[in-house]
DNA sequence: GCATTAACAGCTA
DNA sequence: TAGCTGTTAATGC
């Protein structure tokens, strides 16, 4: 992970956002480098109609847009923030500094994109072939591997059925369909509408 | 506001 | 035609 004190040294700043607060949107020209320090954020897209499209959500210690800060191409997607929280952010050509001041960065920050990158390879395979329940599969296995709980306890969903629908581009009730389905074949469980994998 | 259920329509294997 | 998925609407949490 990328240390933080040092980031603050090259001029980075801590901003606070609220649920729902834009940090960037789509078409915009990427000016910094932003790691989230506490909350949650996702990135989004709408189509014609007006169905959200979440490409993903990403916790604390995660980077946002990271790949556009190396194109000079504007940002693709929306990112929002869906729990109050604080984004430490660093102009641009400061970051770019910092990262030749501290080449181990460098490929902390290629790891980064590596991880992003997969996340997107898996998804895109499913979402193109798969029925919706492999697609769920898909997501909830991603998510299990990367909440490197000690446990092999059931490991608890922490996102809505809408936002599972909004992950997969499916309807919000085949998500409830699905998970049933799977609770009954002994896939998941279900405990007070809590989902449990 | 989110989750669930049911009735219905459209698609397709 | 049977099964699956999305839409809509009503209802519960």
């Amino acid at each position: 992970m990328i240390n933080e004190d040092k980031l603050f040294s090259f001029g980075a700043d801590l901003k606070t956002y609220n649920p729902d607060d834009l940090i960037f949107s789509e078409g915009e020209v990427p000016g910094f480098f932003f790691l989230i320090s506490k909350g949650k954020v996702k990135l989004n897209n709408y189509n014609e109609e007006g169905k959200e499209f979440i490409q993903g959500i990403l916790s604390p210690g995660h980077s946002i847009g990271l790949s556009s800060l190396f194109t000079e191409k504007t940002y693709p997607l929306n990112a929002v923030a869906i729990e109050e929280s604080e984004i430490i952010r660093l102009p641009k050509s400061q970051f770019l500094k910092f990262l030749k001041q501290h080449p181990e960065s460098y490929f902390t920050t290629i790891q980064c994109l590596s991880e992003h990158m997969h996340y997107k390879f898996l998804m895109m395979q499913s979402m193109a072939f798969q029925n919706p329940a492999q697609k769920l599969l898909t997501l909830m296995n991603y998510l299990k591997d990367h909440h490197h709980d000690q446990s092999e306890d059931a490991l608890q969903i922490l996102l809505t059925r809408k936002q599972l629908a909004s992950l997969t581009g499916l309807s919000v009730e085949t998500v409830i369909r699905v998970i049933k389905n799977m609770e009954k074949q002994g896939i998941l469980k279900i405990k007070n509408r809590k989902i449990f994998y």
